[in-house]
DNA sequence: ATCCAGGGGTCAC
DNA sequence: GTGACCCATGGA
């Protein structure tokens, strides 16, 4: 039942480190906080005040860490990496996971604006929109977040990746890559639903990995297109993408700055909170209040669900 | 027990 | 273009 393939990584290769500079209002805890929110999170660790996650460079599975010290972040990984082409990808991948080269101050300015929001540039200073690189990955995740807890979202994940992702076993334990749509577009609905996937879900995630991998999306072709209207119509071309994924995508994959994703219940909920909108029907608010951060909108999206998380929300 | 989760598709009007 | 209904499970 278990397919996926172990790969075991050289033992004796040597360790490298790369510095990376950290920007000014760039707080690898507050990056840390969002990738540690308890939940079942199976495509990175976090231990004491380090993470660890195995990517695929080209095809190269490696797996690297990332801490920090008073002035950089060090990167480091072992061997598969060494080439310093392949290194230098990674650096890139952890500085565009991370978001490092944004200056954000433009951003902490417009939230100082707003009365209500303005304590987000202290309380959370130095979060940075942590992205997901991969666009399968991305479309494959909404899907199953969809319209189920995270807890459970979380659960179901780490059953498709387990099952139908590779495995790298290393000197730090084991660590494993999400699933290639190669190997989904060829699963039965039978399958995931023994994962515990809706039938709705098991044939968006088939669905979807066949389009992947007929070319009818891809993250190259997404990108060519120039506008936000012809992205956001590819995307929700396919079943299963609709407004709410297919913003989050551009947001958290294509980096979009200015992508929200209307309609989701966390940034309702958020905006309720701070009383910007009266009920979740109060579009025109919403889009008010957004239009002020002209640029920056995706960030205000993600900011209003890192206050979520804070004690004086959560209780309800 | 009942309602709601980081939605989306379908169908009726 | 709007609204009702379905999906499937788990947490509160």
């Amino acid at each position: 039942m278990l397919n996926f393939s172990c790969i075991f990584l050289h033992k004796f290769a040597a360790m490298q480190t790369v510095l990376l500079s950290k920007p000014d209002l760039f707080s690898f805890k507050e990056c840390l906080w969002f990738l540690d929110r308890n939940y079942d999170e199976c495509l990175h660790r976090i231990d004491a005040e380090a993470i660890t996650k195995a990517i695929s460079l080209n095809g190269n599975p490696l797996v690297f860490t990332l801490e920090e010290d008073e002035k950089n972040i060090l990167l480091k990984t072992e061997n598969k990496a060494s080439s310093s082409e392949n290194m230098d990808e990674l650096r890139r991948y952890v500085i565009d996971w991370m978001d490092m080269e944004r200056n954000i101050e433009p951003f902490y300015e417009l939230l100082k604006r707003d009365k209500k929001l303005s304590y987000m540039a202290k309380d959370f200073s130095g979060l940075r929109l942590i992205g997901i690189a991969d666009l399968y990955e991305t479309l494959c995740w909404c899907i199953i977040g969809q319209q189920i807890n995270l807890s459970f979202a979380y659960k179901i994940k780490r059953r498709l990746v387990e099952n139908y992702g590779r495995k790298l076993i290393t000197s730090k334990g084991e660590f494993l890559l999400f699933p290639e749509p190669e190997t989904m577009a060829g699963i039965t609905e039978e399958k995931l639903k023994e994962l515990q996937f809706s039938r709705q879900k098991a044939n968006y995630i088939i669905y979807i990995s066949k389009a992947f991998c007929e070319g009818r999306i891809s993250q190259g072709k997404l990108s060519a297109l120039k506008t936000t209207e012809e992205r956001l119509e590819l995307l929700t071309s396919l079943k299963g993408i609709g407004e709410w994924t297919a913003n989050y995508a551009l947001m958290k994959t294509l980096r979009d700055p200015d992508s929200v994703p209307y309609g989701d219940i966390g940034l309702l909920n958020a905006l309720s909170n701070h009383q910007l909108i009266r009920d979740r029907k109060d579009k025109k608010n919403m889009e008010k209040l957004f239009r002020k951060f002209e640029g920056w909108k995706s960030y205000l999206v993600f900011y209003l669900w890192r206050s979520l998380a804070s004690p004086s929300f959560q209780a309800k």
